[in-house]
DNA sequence: GAGCTTGCCGAAACCGGTTTCGGAGCGCCT
DNA sequence: AGGCGCTCCGAAACCGGTTTCGGCAAGCTC
């Protein structure tokens, strides 16, 4: 009749097996099957086992958005990245959705990506996807001490896992690295080689781990005896320009730092410029410890010594702890901390013998 | 009654507006409001006007998977990511998942992504998404010549379509970077500068991109009117090592490559090193023109030039094609093509007057 | 042996949509 | 005036599941 609708091709894929063939098959009705298979205490074990092997023999599987419907959950996980323009690009990317989605398969659930350039957009963003039950719940990378998307999603009563911390952790799910142990074995490492004038680099003021790294770098001095010296930490850096500019400014201290700990990767290249500017061996003259692990590191000569972070099974572990989550743990009770990995390469050593006269630039 | 059954929590979201709420509150049948929202011609202009007000008043949004049992089509994209351990890490992901999810969400529509790590395992993947009715049709990327993923979809009536083009396009949609026209520029501009032996270092075989590239260096020889040697052409690199490797075997010939055209980026870092150990200027012994764009090719001194290709619009593009070929396009019909734009940089220069005596290294 | 649980399953409603079918109302033609 | 064909909508079936409700039969109690 309305044959000038049907547009869409023949498309005949091979006709799926539904819960009404199931229960034809095994001669019950289909709600016993589906009891059955959703484990309702109202059917017999015998019964039930029956079922199950029909089920299996048949290669039934349930449509989830046709048990979606009734029951509210696509079993999907979601992650709203926030990509900007002009942001550094993030280098683990794939890894970490391959964690996810993995781990997500792995109990037949699917993961489902959107971006936003904004943070109001992610907001409208993840409101949207749930609301339209097209995700379950949410990952929510890159956390920041006081984050808008935790208050939100708590008050909406839908369920997430923090890939990071924050500051109220009330009513939170996260799993985390314990970047601030790593910065905290840095500073020791380097007191133990003899450094006195350990500099520090924050990362992006706002974020969880620029505090957390922060403090593990002060936890470092204090049990290597060293004390705190508020000259010796510069202003944040991400980037290569901005830590090649923190790498100068330490070591045309007055007390110079010899040593450099960077809470990120891609600034502490940027002392690499500048060791080669002021004529400063990298590794001998300068020491260098970082965070993050990414391949530049081990491009550069000599590789910097740094802290991996395992991407992919963070993902995993985050998924895997979603799916909990939504299906009624308490997120409270979900948060796991696991230490970071060290690549012990070439950018640190023991304190130079002489400390270095100041040589002041003029930047 | 099973209520040890009903463990999760009480979630008491805003309710949404339903199909029967807008029904009711237009004084209509539920039927009626759904054939007017989907453009059935058996509904007066009048009423279909008044629906989609209501509609849009009342802020009603049909739920896409109580859409899809009946229907078939769950309105989302499906991305299997082939993701291996060793693999190089691509730059791009985010970049191109940005665009694809964009393009989607835009239409409504949402992105489903998964990973694989080896080929049987993504054409599992397809299926069963598919099947499961988990994703309406798949982008794939990093097609090859001969791709079993496009043999798969094709004999199965899922639609596609390709991140690249393949050997046999019957029955594809495609949207591919002229990367042949990319190549071939290069060697153009090269022989405008007046080099007379432009080696060209291949991507991985396979690849159709890796293919095509080498056409397009062949293509620029001939314009350019200078001859093909095949000594001019290196094994396939797609790593700084194979990469620099390259380098040397080109610069070392009896007659010696002045130029060289990488297929990649990461390859074409490589000669770096190269030019490095034998003592060659970057841009005055030897020029180098690459293609990708990738980030680090902005921080290495000189500054490669190189093609640089918009992947957050490349998905863009590719959702948006997507869409139309499950929506009834002729796959055939939705092509496109779109050139690089090519980075000018410090990596190349003119031709140096005196050829350089080979200088021999045992490799 | 009557009365009451209890275990187990069928029947039917339900979820939020789409699609088919049939018929009421209207204008037009003969 | 009667027949015909359109336009437009209501009614109801349907998609593939889940959940509620009620009832039958067996087992227990007194």
């Amino acid at each position: 009749m309305f044959g000038d609708q049907v547009i869409s091709a023949k498309r005949t894929r091979a006709k799926r097996v539904t819960i009404s063939d199931l229960a034809r098959y095994l001669d019950l009705t289909k709600g016993t099957v589906s009891r059955a298979l959703n484990d309702y205490p109202d059917i017999s074990d015998s019964t039930r086992a029956r079922v199950r092997k029909a089920a299996e023999k048949l290669g039934y599987r349930p449509l989830s958005h046709a048990q979606a419907i009734r029951t509210g959950r696509t079993k999907s996980i979601g992650l709203v990245l926030e990509v900007t323009e002009h942001d550094a690009h993030r280098p683990f990317v794939d890894k970490f959705l391959a964690g996810l989605s993995e781990a997500a398969s792995k109990q037949d659930w699917t993961l489902t990506v959107a971006t936003a350039s904004t943070e109001s957009d992610t907001l409208r963003l993840m409101q949207k996807l749930a609301d339209e039950h097209k995700a379950d719940g949410f990952i929510l990378p890159r956390t920041r001490l006081s984050d808008p998307r935790v208050d939100y999603l708590r008050d909406h009563d839908i369920p997430f896992v923090l890939y990071g911390r924050t500051a109220d952790p009330t009513g939170c799910a996260w799993f985390d690295i314990q970047s601030e142990d790593a910065m905290r074995d840095a500073v020791l490492m380097l007191g133990a080689l003899g450094h006195k004038r350990i500099g520090f680099v924050p990362g992006s003021p706002g974020y969880t781990y620029a505090k957390l790294r922060l403090e593990g770098y002060k936890a470092g001095l204090e049990t290597a005896g060293l004390s705190f010296d508020e000259a010796l930490v510069a202003e944040p850096a991400v980037n290569a320009a901005a830590g090649e500019a923190a790498a100068h400014m330490l070591v045309s201290l007055d007390r110079p730092a010899t040593a450099i700990v960077y809470s990120v990767d891609r600034a502490a290249l940027g002392a690499y410029e500048a060791a080669k500017t002021r004529g400063l061996t990298i590794g001998q003259d300068l020491s260098l410890i970082s965070y993050d692990g990414i391949p530049e590191s081990a491009m550069i000569v000599p590789q910097l010594t740094t802290w991996s972070v395992d991407s992919r099974g963070a993902g995993e572990r985050l998924a895997e702890m979603l799916i909990q989550v939504i299906d009624g743990s308490e997120p409270e009770a979900c948060r796991a901390l696991v230490p970071a990995r060290l690549l012990d390469r070439g950018s640190h050593g023991p304190a130079p013998k002489h400390v270095l006269t100041p040589t002041k630039t003029t930047l």
